[in-house]
DNA sequence: AAGTGGTCTAGACCACTAC
DNA sequence: TAGTGGTCTAGACCACTTA
C-alpha cells in the first residue's frame, strides 16, 4: 500500500469507504488541494508516481483521476515535463470563454476599455445571480471590447466584493493580460468554467454611444455566470454584442469525427 | 495475439505501423465499421472481451478506444447491458442539440408544423455551407417550433437530395419523433454534431407572420451546420428565434467541479 | 447464474524534456 | 542521463442486468 514519506502525506483513499470510485475520492482530494492554494497556477504537480503513492493507489487508477481534471481544463499534461495547474489567464486558453469570431470564422483578441467602475449594492438580480445575501457589496464596471478597431461589445460585469476586496479602477486599466488573469494573480480566484445564456435585444442609448450603432439596432445579449473552484458563481456578466460584423459561436464541429 | 474466430475478423492493429497509438487505430477501426452500417443504431456492438480480441488488442487498450468515442456521444455503455450505437433519435439526446430553454432555465420538447416544403437548385451560401458542387440540388424546408403553445422558432433547413432522396412532405409530417430520427431512420444518417453561430437580427415579415411578433422585433438568428459519422456536413439551418420569453444555452456550467 | 461493463492493480516499455 | 507523462498489457474482482 501507500509509501508514506511524509506524515503530511494522508492516504485519504480506503479510510473513507464512501461508496464512491476511488479515482473519484482522488480526484476530489485533488481539487480539494487545488482549492486550498497548495499548489499554484503555472507550476506542476509532483509526479504521478508520487501521487499515486501518496494516495496510496496505483498509478492508473491515480491516472484516471488526472485525465478528468486535464478534461476539465483544470490540469494541463505535458510530456516529459510535468503536470500543471492550467492557467487560464494564458492566451491559448482565452478563446474557451470568448466565444465572439468574425464572420469568416476569425478569432482576434479584443482591446479592451474601461468605462466605468462604481461600488454598490448588489441589485436582486445579481444577488440571485451570484447566490449573494440582501444588501451584500459589489463592483461593477463597464468594459468596450474591440475587435479590428470596432466596438463589438459592452460588458457590464459585476463582481462580490467579499470575494474582491481591495479591487480599484487602477488594477483594472493597468492590468498586463485578461481579466480572468487579474482575478488569478491579484485575488488567487481560479475562473474555470461559465454558463452562458443568449437573447436577443435592441440597441439603448448607451449601447448606441459604445457600439457606434443607432437605437434599435438588434444586438445578442449574453447574460454570463463564472464558476470557480468549488462551483461558486464568482462573476455575473452582461454582454451586449454588435453582431453585424462579428458572431456568437455557440458549439463547433469537433473534428477527428 | 488476436484470437481469431471468424475469417473475416481482421486484427488491423500491428499490421499498419502508422505511427499512430494504438488505442486510436481501434477507434479509427470501430469508427469505420460503423460508418459502413456494419453495427446499427440502438443495439449493442459485440462485448468489449470480443473486441478486444478482434483488434488483437488488450482490453484496456479496447477500452480506452471506447472511452473517446463515448465521450463524443458516438456509443452509449450501459453497466451490464452493453455498449450501444447511440440513437440520437433518442429523447434524452434531444437537448444536446436542442438549446432553447425558458428564461427560468425550464427545457421542454418543442410542437413542430411544417410550414413549405420544396426541391430546388443550391444557392451559393448553402453550396458553401454543405460542401456542394454547383448546380447541387437541395430540399428545403420551413418549420415553425412552438414551445409552452407559443411559437418561438422559425427554422429553414436545408439538405442535399443526394443523401436524401425520396424525401416528401409526408415524411416530414408523419414522423413520429424527432427530425433527426427520421434522418437515421428512413435514410440512415446520422447526425452526431453540430456547429452553430448566433447573430441578432430584426424580424421581418415571415417571422412576424410565423412568431407572432411585430415587424423590427429583435430575433436571435442561429445558423446551424450538422454532421455525420464521416464529419461531412449534412444539413445547414437558420433559425429565428423570438427570445421575449425563451433564450439559447450557449454553454452550461459543469456540475461536479 | 451467466454475461456485461466498471474499477483497479502492478507493472513494462516508449516518447519527450531538461540538464 | 534522469525524470516526466503516454501507451499498453493481462489479468482480478465488483456492480449491474437479464433470464
Amino acid at each position: 500500500m501507500g509509501v508514506r514519506t511524509q506524515t503530511a502525506d494522508i492516504p485519504i483513499s480506503r479510510l473513507i469507504p464512501s461508496g464512491k470510485p476511488l479515482y473519484q475520492q482522488v480526484k476530489q482530494a485533488v481539487l480539494g488541494t487545488l482549492a486550498r492554494g497548495e499548489w499554484q497556477q503555472g507550476e506542476a504537480i509532483p509526479p504521478e508516481k508520487e501521487l499515486a503513492a501518496r494516495f496510496g493507489v496505483s498509478i492508473g487508477t491515480l491516472r484516471k483521476a488526472i485525465d478528468d481534471l486535464v478534461a476539465e481544463d483544470i490540469l494541463t499534461r505535458h510530456q516529459g515535463r510535468g503536470t500543471f495547474v492550467t492557467r487560464h489567464s494564458r492566451n491559448q486558453h482565452y478563446f474557451k470563454f470568448f466565444r465572439i469570431i468574425g464572420h469568416d470564422g476569425k478569432k482576434a483578441y479584443p482591446v479592451v476599455r474601461l468605462i466605468s467602475f462604481q461600488r454598490k449594492i448588489a441589485t436582486a438580480d445579481q444577488r440571485r445571480a451570484l447566490g449573494l445575501a440582501a444588501r451584500s457589496e459589489v463592483f461593477e464596471f463597464v468594459n468596450v471590447l474591440h475587435l479590428d478597431d470596432e466596438p463589438v461589445s459592452t460588458d457590464t460585469i459585476i463582481i462580490p466584493e467579499s470575494l474582491f476586496g481591495g479591487l480599484t479602477r487602477e488594477h483594472l486599466e493597468n492590468r498586463p493580460g485578461t481579466l480572468y488573469g487579474l482575478y488569478q494573480e491579484a485575488f488567487g480566484i481560479n475562473i474555470i468554467d461559465i454558463a452562458e445564456r443568449l437573447r436577443a435585444v435592441l440597441a439603448d442609448a448607451a449601447d448606441s454611444k459604445h457600439l457606434l450603432v443607432q437605437v434599435g439596432a438588434p444586438l445578442l445579449e449574453i447574460r454570463r455566470i463564472a464558476y470557480s473552484y468549488n462551483g461558486q458563481p464568482t462573476e455575473f456578466r452582461i454582454s451586449h454584442v454588435n453582431s453585424s460584423r462579428h458572431e456568437y459561436q455557440g458549439s463547433q464541429h469537433n473534428e477527428g469525427v
